[in-house]
Order: C-alpha cells, then sequence, then structure tokens
RNA sequence: CGCGGGAUGGAGCAGCCAGGUAGCUCGUCAGGCUCAUAACCUGAAGGUCGUAGGUUCAAAUCCUACUCCCGCAACCA
C-alpha cells in the first residue's frame, strides 16, 4: 500500500524526511515484535508528514542469506518462489497492519542487486576492499577450521587429522574506519540513540575493528561478487545496502532523500552492523552518514524473547482479529488498537513486555473507559442537549492552554523518536475531556438554562477535535471515525491542533455510535481451550516418537572441559559401541558422581560440536527448578545398548 | 574478574545524567456524579527507593563494596 499522505501534497522541503527500518529475513511472518518496529517507524513517518508536511518510509525484506536456499530446499521450494511467498505475507501483514510505507524493498530485485555490485567495485576500487585469505588448520572431516591452540596433539579435538589450509575471500577495510567513526559518534551526540546504545558501541568500537570478510563461496544465492563469480557477497554487506539502493543511489535523485533522517533497528543489530559496518561503507563510499539510528529494545512475550522455537510468536493481525471475535470493534478499528497497544508498550531503553492481560486492560481502561466513551459522551451530549449541533461560544481558554501544552509535549517526544512518550499523551488528553465534562457538568448547565452551556459544550468538542488530531498518528482509522462523528474533515497538519478555529461554529455533528466496545474477562474456558489446541498442535504421532532412538548406557568416564562450568564430556558404552557425549551437567554431578551409571542415551541425534568437542548424542535429564539437570536413569541395571521406548 | 542492563508502595513503570517535599498507570478502600459503554470524577491507604559504607547542610539521585535478577556471548545435543 503506498499511500499519498495528504500532508505530501505539499511542496517538499529541499531534503525529505527519510526513515527505514531494519529489513526482515524472510524465515517466517513477522510476529508482534518485528511488526511492532515497522509501526514505530510508521507513526513516526505519519507525524512527519502531519507536522513537516512530508515523509518517506522504507521498509523491505532480507532475502540473500544463504539459510534461505537450505529453509527453501527442506520446504521442497524453489528458493525464488520461496521469498516471493514470504516477502507477498510480510506486505499482507504491514498493509493489514496500516503501514504507510512509501517504498518496499526486496534484496532479491535487480535494482538492489545492481548497486550492491556498484558498491563493491567503488570500494574495491578505492582500496577499502583487498582479496584476503582465511587460513587455518582445517578438519575435511567435519569441514570446520581450528586454531594451533585448539588443536591436541597435532589433531582436531575430535581426533581428526587436519592440515593447513588458505581459502580466499575479499575483506572490508573495516578497522581503517574505526577511529572516523569513533569521532563522528562524539561529535554527534544524536548519531545513536539511546544513550545505553550509544555507550554500547563505543566500547565495541574501542575494542577494535577486525577487517570484515565480506564474501562467502558461492552456494547459489546471493549476490555474485563482481569479477568474481565463484563468491557471493555477505548478506550483511549486501542488507544494508538497501537504504540507499531503494533510493536510487548512485544514479536519480536519491540526495533529496540521503542522509536518512531516521533509521531504526533492533538493539541486537545495532552495534555490530548499523553503527560500525554501516558508517564505515558510507564513509568508504565517500556519503554522509545517516543523522540518528535508534537501536530500540525487544517486547517479551511474558518473560520470554519472543522467537519460533519457543511458539509464544503472536501475529499481530491474528490479535487484531481476537477483537473482532470479541465483538469490540470491526478490523480497521481493531488493527488501529492493536498498534496504539504496541506503541503504548513501545520497547526504547529497556525490553518491554507484553501479555493478553494487559492488552485487555489497556484496551478497556484507555481506548474504550478513556477515549472511545469519552468521545461517545461529547457526541451525545451535544445531542441531548444542543440538538446535535455545536453551539457558538467562548472556549476556556485554561483548556486551550492545557492542551496545547499536551499537544507539543506530544510533538517533543516524537521529534525525539519517542513515541512511547508521546502515545502515554493521549490518555491524558482524554482525562482532560472527562475531568473537564464533571466538573462543568453540561447535564445541570441545561437544567438550569445557564448560557454558561455553549461555552462547555464548543469547549468539548474542541478537546475531542484535539484528540482526534493527536490520535492521527498512531490509529488514523480511529482518527477518520472520530473526525467522522464530527462531521469534519481529517486533521492535516499538526498546526491545526488545538487551534482556536478548529471548530466551525454552530456546527451540526453526527448521531453517536459508540466506536469501541468493553471486553468481558477473558473466560478460563476460551482460554482453556486455546491451550488444548495448542497441544493438538504439538502433538506427534508414535511413528515420530519412534524416529528417536534411545538406549540405555553407561558411563565409562567423565571430564570436565577446561573453560566450561556446565559442560561434563562422558564416555559412554552403548552395547558394543563407544561414544563421547556432553551433557551440560556438570554443575549438578561431578565426574565421580556418575561415573559407572546408567543413563538412557538419544543415539541417533546429529553430532554437534561444543567446546571443541563433538558430542554424539544426548543423554536425558528433567529440568530442576533451578534450572539444573536431574540424570535419568534405569530403574534397576539394564543391559548397556538395550532399547528404551 | 567476558560484555551489558536492572533492583523504587500488591503488579508494571517514571524520576537518577544537571542532589533539595517520592510520581504515574493498574489494583484495593471510601465518596461523588448520571451525559456516557457498570463507563467517568474526587479522596484515602500503601514505599526506611536491593544491602552496607562514603561524599554533602541535604542522596532514589554522586562515589565504593557487596547481594540478587535479566539479556547477549558462550558451555544448556
Amino acid at each position: 500500500m503506498i499511500i499519498q499522505a495528504p500532508g505530501t501534497i505539499r511542496r517538499p522541503m529541499s531534503k525529505r524526511f527519510y526513515i527505514t527500518t531494519a529489513i526482515y529475513y524472510v524465515n517466517s511472518a513477522p510476529h508482534i515484535g518485528s511488526a511492532q518496529e515497522a509501526v514505530l517507524a510508521d507513526v513516526v513517518a505519519r507525524f512527519q508528514r502531519m507536522s513537516r508536511g512530508d515523509a518517506y518510509f522504507l521498509t523491505g525484506t532480507d532475502e540473500n542469506a544463504t539459510k534461505v536456499l537450505e529453509t527453501a530446499q527442506a520446504a521442497g521450494k524453489d528458493p525464488k518462489a520461496f521469498v516471493d511467498e514470504v516477502a507477498a505475507e510480510f506486505k499482507r501483514v504491514f498493509d493489514g497492519m496500516h503501514l504507510s510505507y512509501n517504498d518496499f524493498i526486496r534484496t532479491t530485485e535487480p535494482r538492489h542487486v545492481s548497486v550492491v555490485q556498484e558498491v563493491f567495485r567503488r570500494l574495491q576500487q578505492a582500496g577499502h576492499i583487498y582479496k584476503g585469505e582465511y587460513e587455518g588448520w582445517y578438519d575435511v572431516r567435519t569441514e570446520t577450521f581450528f586454531k594451533e591452540s585448539e588443536l591436541v596433539e597435532g589433531k582436531s579435538p575430535d581426533g581428526n587429522d587436519v592440515r593447513w589450509v588458505k581459502e580466499e575471500n575479499y575483506f572490508f577495510r573495516l578497522s581503517a574506519f574505526q577511529d572516523r567513526i569513533l569521532s563522528h559518534i562524539e561529535n554527534h551526540p544524536d548519531f545513536i540513540l539511546p544513550d545505553v546504545r550509544r555507550n554500547e558501541v563505543v566500547s565495541f568500537i574501542g575494542q577494535g575493528l577486525r577487517d570484515a570478510c565480506i564474501t562467502r563461496a558461492t552456494t547459489g544465492w546471493g549476490i555474485p561478487v563482481p569479477g568474481d563469480e565463484s563468491q557471493v557477497i555477505y548478506v550483511w554487506f549486501d542488507a544494508l545496502v538497501n537504504y540507499i539502493s531503494a533510493i536510487g543511489w548512485p544514479d536519480g535523485d536519491w540526495e533529496e532523500y540521503w542522509p536518512a533522517d531516521m533509521q531504526l533497528v533492533g538493539k541486537d543489530i545495532l552495534v555490530r552492523f548499523h553503527a560500525t559496518l554501516w558508517p564505515a561503507m558510507l564513509m568508504g563510499l565517500e556519503l554522509p552518514l545517516p543523522k540518528t539510528l535508534v537501536g530500540h529494545g525487544w517486547t517479551l512475550m511474558g518473560q520470554e524473547k519472543i522467537s519460533k522455537s519457543t511458539g509464544n510468536v503472536v501475529a499481530p493481525l491474528d490479535l487484531a482479529q481476537t477483537l473482532v471475535d470479541r465483538n469490540a470493534c470491526d478490523i480497521d478499528l481493531a488493527v488501529d488498537c492493536v498498534r496504539y497497544y504496541m506503541m503504548r508498550i513501545a520497547p526504547y531503553e529497556s525490553d518491554s513486555t507484553f501479555t493478553f492481560d494487559d492488552f485487555d486492560l489497556k484496551f478497556n481502561a484507555e481506548l474504550v473507559n478513556d477515549i472511545s466513551n469519552g468521545v461517545h459522551r461529547v457526541i451525545s451530549m451535544t445531542h441531548s442537549f444542543c440538538d446535535g449541533v455545536i453551539p457558538s461560544g467562548r472556549i476556556d481558554q485554561a483548556i486551550v492552554t492545557r492542551v496545547r501544552e499536551i499537544v507539543s509535549e506530544f510533538a517533543n517526544a516524537m521529534n525525539r523518536y519517542r513515541v512511547d512518550e508521546a502515545s502515554a499523551k493521549i490518555p491524558e488528553l482524554a482525562s482532560v475531556l472527562n475531568h473537564l465534562i464533571d466538573t462543568e457538568k453540561p447535564w445541570d448547565l441545561k437544567k438550569n438554562s445557564d448560557p454558561r452551556l455553549a461555552d462547555v459544550m464548543v469547549t468539548l468538542a474542541y478537546v475531542l477535535r484535539a484528540i482526534e488530531g493527536v490520535l492521527r498518528p498512531i490509529t488514523p482509522m480511529l482518527s477518520d471515525r472520530v473526525s467522522g462523528l464530527l462531521n469534519l474533515s481529517p486533521t492535516e497538519s499538526w498546526q491545526q491542533i488545538g487551534a482556536d478555529d478548529c471548530i466551525p461554529a454552530n456546527h451540526a455533528v453526527h448521531k453517536p455510535t459508540p466506536l469501541l466496545l468493553r471486553l468481558e474477562k477473558q473466560k478460563k474456558q476460551e482460554q482453556k481451550m486455546d491451550e488444548q489446541t495448542q497441544t493438538s498442535e504439538n502433538l506427534i504421532t508414535i511413528e515420530d516418537f519412534l524416529k528417536v532412538k534411545l538406549k540405555v548406557g553407561r558411563v565409562l568416564d567423565a571430564h570436565r572441559i577446561d573453560g566450561a562450568d556446565k559442560l561434563l564430556r562422558l564416555e559412554l558404552i552403548i552395547g558394543d559401541e563407544r561414544r563421547q557425549v556432553l551433557a551440560g551437567i556438570a554443575q549438578q554431578y561431578t565426574p565421580e558422581d556418575i561415573i559407572g551409571r546408567q543413563v538412557v542415551v538419544v543415539t541417533n541425534l546429529a553430532p554437534r560440536k561444543l567446546r571443541g568437542y563433538e558430542s554424539q548424542g544426548m543423554i536425558l535429564a528433567a529440568d530442576a527448578e533451578d534450572g539444573g539437570a536431574i540424570l535419568l536413569m534405569p530403574d534397576k541395571a539394564a543391559p548397556e545398548g538395550t532399547h528404551v521406548h
């Protein structure tokens, strides 16, 4: 959805306000955390369009990772078809969330690929890229490099033969930019926000930057290195370029956009990429750096980080749909309510927490009780006391002052990209409205035919109009409904908010209709059903289970591993087979404890290397409450190698 | 001593950088109102601001040490 926001009709300033999100890795559809970042940027963009008349908002997808190829193949799909599918899903969700992006870039698009290659060429010509070698002791069997210090008696830690191997790659002289980046950070306090993140960046860079290996041997997916088809460009080096490829660099009118005013990314990808590699790349290209990088925190699900593996993913559109299903409102408003909630809990310095209970709470308390009901009160009274016409009267100047104060606090927060702070101003404004109603008691004025009724009613309409305006960047559809009820056109520019003439004299409003309805307490039954659905989705068949080969084994020997305080290296005998298995039980069990004991072993688990040792299986243990492990063992001795079901 | 963040009434948070009566939301209790969606408004109770020292006329805020949590990184196959 490319939205021509009302504000953009006005003549853009010499340089446009350019805002970007990170581009999203196409492993799955956006969850509430990644969508939140995009909504955050959208809110800033919409605010800028209202306040300065213009903003250009870019988002997109990151599609060139080598992993994409594997994921697609695992799903039995052609990689291009796979990324097309996921990118389309991102667009569907972003459109559904009312994002007003001006452009959606995909890193597999030719317009991006050619620019990445051009960036590579220019940096190479300028001497910032050189061909180098990765070299080290290579274990051919496990395809792994080892340092001299990691070798055990001239062999790999697993006992495999190793040989000295060199692999050629291209390197970017990141180290050469270290001091320039540091001094830029020092001279531009707003370059990295918040402060916490800037400190992290400074500390990271201060430890010394190493040149970055920016190419990989090709696997047939990714952007080929110009002039060397045997290699593809490392996915991060490729992805960062999207911010300039999307605006047409090096041709076209990219200077209208660059440098970006605000680049919004998660704290995880700020330090190593957006605040180091990216500025260095730009310096190498002799391009100015973005004005501000914002590294936001995470929204956690309860106590846990949102992740696919723990299954706590909440799809934002599904969350909106639950509001519809619970008869709170229609889908357009439901989406806005999710947007509102996301902004209210938007993490900035620290992480924030999402819970369904908190969502219900803020929905009822703020969106329904304060805002929607406040709107309804004013419109209803206009009808029951003034025949549906806002009379002409004098707006209370004390209220005007208070409203303008809150509106300007909102704007100040938005200009510092503190959308969380800004959105907290909305219930404040609603509270001005509700408080005013209760203190002025229009019903008494009406009963006593007090002429002050007109003044009060127009003041109420004035506050309502301001709420409509301030809500607009966050909840555009809800704002439309409010201006609709007021029978006024949407507030277009920020300067109109709280203006003296924002309510026409003797203005007829529409009939009151509640916008949002309260949510009843989620019944326990429903929650139970949710749980059941989840479990049934997680059920496996007996065939699935039988894929896991479990056998009884005995611990022949056990050793601690230097530098590892949780891991034990166990020598197991399983039937006539011997295996080395690593287990994270060292804090509960000493080697002496378990030598000679029988354990249950998963024998067909793919081997994995830990601390330089290969683990060829997994022993079963229960999770103790304190996070420790409780080993499972046969009730009575069973011959080693016995199958377990 | 791997890096970083945090500890503030029952819950979730702000205040700390630029020391000076401890604030917000939710919850609880009491009252009010009736325009409105059992919504709204007012008031009250509830905190020795993790612990121990220090600096200062004055410390939630600055300094030191300690305890406990949480991210990341790893060593949770």
